[in-house]
DNA sequence: AGCATTATGCGC
DNA sequence: CGCATAATGCTT
């Protein structure tokens, strides 16, 4: 038995594992992510690592191999715990160590310091001249360069010194050693976050608001760490009572962390938190550059930021007393990562701030069932926010039946009583917002008379159709001049079929030609911040309309809004995954919870073509708990998350032929371990085709597994995963999905 | 990082 | 050649 073992992870050249053996007392108590102290070096100095993997195979002659000294128990420096989140992650999610790592560590390279460093004469002249005078008899150019010119300046910039002046580093210390110079360094770091200014909110908090913040900061004091969960109705309030938890933590010498999905982080968000806690906030965000990020780090290992927010990887930053994480918005897919580790940022943070011995509060309008499930459990502890802070009361909701609307002739996208609001808010001066599901909403080209559909010749996928004549491939980015006639039956019918945003946009100049409209998606969000600007133009009253997906149902704050429209309610019901009805349920929700958000009363109309649906009824109703009722029911009954777990296995391959072969050993193995366990429980569902069944040329299959028992999973993944190892195989890959949240 | 080994520079 | 220092390499 073998341990692999990384040196202090801080320092590049060490960065690599090194192998040591297990003594025979530690064999049953050593585990991954653990803390030792291992011989190391030509002294076989003691030095602290960090076990990476226990492995059988011997990568290093065993006679030349040393042992592991000792384990450091709680060893609780950051690394160590981001050691053992690394381990835990994948454990959970399947995957290696290195890729877990590299998820935990974000910044692992050292940026070379942002630093004003410069050299100061801290002996008086005499000793110097002396020193001098000694360094010239001894020969020693570089020390002698430095200490002519400290004869004549007291101050020295370290650029003149280590460029012009050639001097090492080890001269300058040699220097500071024998207390002739001193090195100071005014360093500074890269701050993304820019000075604001602006009236801090005020700070008090209605009943329920306050009730929530007393009970969780009770807790907080008698030492209880635990998740909460917010089931507050937009407009609620949740972010003060966030920040009120905040400021008490940092009181109390703690950091927190405030994850928001990765749209929501604007400057508005930002500047609530910067009027509170000024320059103790920083931003974590993927337009970062690589120094900015490590900067962020730094400071926070440093004590010197109390405040991260960011997307789910601000969940790394090594705050060295962490107190509290925050998840606004804890149903938002976004948390879920898309890459290997594909880890979900609310799993991780529960572990996490139970390693930390820090609080975790998660906050949605809409949870997820993965948490109203937990709370119901009473593994969460649920708090409730019902009413509007501006008084506002929630939208007045109608559900239109578009097969109606077709029965009686009306073939616009644009129902009758949607139609008849518009126009009654135009007139009125009012905003409306126009939302459309973008899923399955990319506007295929197929043929009129043979129905033939155009689709990517790399992907699995129809081609859109794009303003200019131009068809796209939403996966691989592939382009092509639009066909004139089928290129199965040549007939010239072959259209566009349904629109997307840019057809809407056209539909309403065509309907109301004095509407000033703006569109966003994803084409008109390409540009940095052009997002921000959109939606201040349209905060700032330049156009009537706003035509969007769902980036615009999300956070935003649009007092002037009195109307919204959800044209096609539905089109995300149609997705293939157990998510869908969750899924439309938040978005229509969401949606609707844009209008009435001022003084004036909102109003909000769902399209749609299944108007029985329960989730469009409830979303209409705007009842979140009978909404759960009935999913859970479904869950429960198909053994779906969070009644049971899920593992999905995805395979991709170079040859049909290979994947498809490789699937189906991947399923027999599978198989022979469920029969051999004695799990005849356990689902498994596949190998089949993905839903997308080729990008880029790669073809992809999928094997699914469900049972109520995640262990039993982790140990069947394992299962595959050695298999994989033997198998060697290169032109196919193998990746594991735990509780996945899209299907493949 | 440390520590060791090797290479380089320079006075004699 | 001898010394001092700089550069390079290795650690399981």
């Amino acid at each position: 038995m073998y341990a692999n073992i990384i040196i202090d992870i801080s320092h590049e050249k060490v960065d690599k594992t090194f192998q040591y053996k297990i003594p025979e007392a530690m064999k049953s108590v050593l585990e991954e992510g653990m803390c030792v102290q291992v011989p190391f070096g030509a002294g076989n100095r003691l030095r602290t690592g960090y076990v990476l993997e226990r492995t059988e195979k011997a990568e290093f002659p065993p006679e030349k191999m040393k042992e592991i000294g000792c384990i450091v128990k709680d060893g609780v420096s950051v690394e160590a715990d981001a050691v053992k989140l690394a381990a835990w992650i994948k454990k959970t999610y399947g995957c290696t160590m290195i890729a877990a790592l590299k998820t935990v560590l974000p910044v692992k390279q050292v940026f070379k310091q942002k630093e004003k460093k410069k050299i100061v004469r801290k002996a008086d002249l005499e000793v110097i001249r002396s020193a001098y005078g000694e360094a010239l008899r001894k020969k020693q150019h570089a020390k002698v360069r430095v200490l002519s010119e400290l004869l004549t300046e007291p101050v020295l910039p370290y650029e003149l010194v280590s460029g012009k002046l050639h001097v090492a580093a080890a001269t300058l210390k040699s220097l500071q050693n024998q207390e002739l110079i001193q090195i100071e360094s005014e360093s500074y770091y890269r701050n993304p976050v820019k000075p604001m200014d602006g009236e801090e909110e005020k700070k008090t908090l209605s009943d329920a608001q306050a009730h929530i913040c007393d009970s969780i900061l009770a807790d907080y004091t008698k030492g209880i760490r635990k998740t909460y969960l917010i089931h507050g109705i937009t407009g609620s309030g949740k972010t003060q009572v966030y920040l009120s938890l905040i400021e008490e933590v940092i009181k109390q010498g703690k950091q927190c962390i405030v994850l928001i999905p990765e749209i929501a982080l604007t400057y508005q968000t930002l500047l609530r938190f910067y009027k509170r806690f000024g320059d103790r906030v920083s931003v974590m965000n993927s337009t970062l550059t690589a120094g900015e990020k490590y900067d962020q780090c730094e400071r926070a290992k440093r004590g010197e930021i109390d405040v991260i927010i960011g997307p789910r990887s601000a969940l790394f930053v090594p705050f060295p007393n962490l107190g509290l994480v925050v998840i606004d918005e804890e149903h938002e897919g976004s948390y879920k990562s898309e890459m290997t580790p594909r880890y979900h940022a609310r799993e991780v943070a529960e572990y996490l701030t139970e390693i930390k011995g820090a609080s975790l509060v998660l906050g949605s309008a809409t949870p997820s069932l993965e948490s109203y499930y937990r709370a119901k459990e009473g593994k969460y502890q649920l708090f409730r926010l019902t009413e509007r802070l501006t008084g506002g009361s929630l939208a007045n909701t109608s559900v239109v039946d578009l097969r109606e609307e077709l029965r009686s002739g009306n073939r616009s996208i644009f129902s009758r009583k949607l139609q008849e609001l518009m126009e009654d808010r135009l007139a009125k001066k009012e905003q409306i917002i126009l939302f459309l599901n973008r899923r399955g909403y990319a506007g295929f080209i197929s043929c009129r008379s043979c129905g033939y559909v155009m689709k990517c010749p790399h992907c699995d996928v129809s081609l859109s159709q794009h303003k200019g004549g131009r068809m796209v491939c939403h996966y691989c980015g592939y382009e092509t001049a639009q066909v004139t006639k089928c290129p199965s039956c040549s007939s010239p019918y072959i259209l566009g079929f349904k629109a997307g945003t840019q057809q809407i946009e056209e539909q309403i100049h065509q309907r109301f030609p004095q509407a000033r409209v703006l569109r966003m998606d994803k084409d008109t969000t390409k540009k940095k911040d052009s997002y921000e600007e959109i939606l201040s133009a349209f905060s700032e009253e330049q156009a009537d309309i706003l035509v969007g997906t769902q980036m615009i149902v999300k956070g935003h704050d649009f007092p002037k809004v009195t109307l919204v429209g959800v044209l096609a309610a539905d089109l995300s019901l149609n997705d293939s995954d157990y998510r869908c009805a969750e899924r439309t349920f938040q978005l229509l929700t969401q949606a609707a919870g844009r209008a009435g958000r001022g003084k004036r009363e909102g109003e909000a109309v769902i399209q749609t073509y299944r108007p029985e649906h329960y989730s469009v009824l409830r979303a209409s109703e705007q009842d979140y708990e009978a909404f759960y009722e009935e999913e859970i029911l479904y869950r429960e009954l198909a053994g779906y998350p969070p009644a049971a777990h899920m593992l999905a296995i995805l395979i991709t391959a170079k040859e049909e032929r290979a994947g498809i072969e490789l699937a189906e050993q991947i399923a027999a193995v599978l198989r022979e371990q469920i029969s051999n366990a004695g799990q005849n429980t356990v689902q498994l569902i596949g190998p089949a085709k993905a839903t997308v069944g080729k990008i880029n040329d790669i073809y992809r299959f999928a094997i699914y597994l469900k049972y109520k028992d995640a262990e039993i999973l982790y140990e069947l993944r394992k299962a595959v995963e050695e298999f994989w190892e033997q198998a060697q195989r290169k032109n196919e890959t193998v990746q594991f999905d735990f509780d996945p949240i899209d299907s493949y």
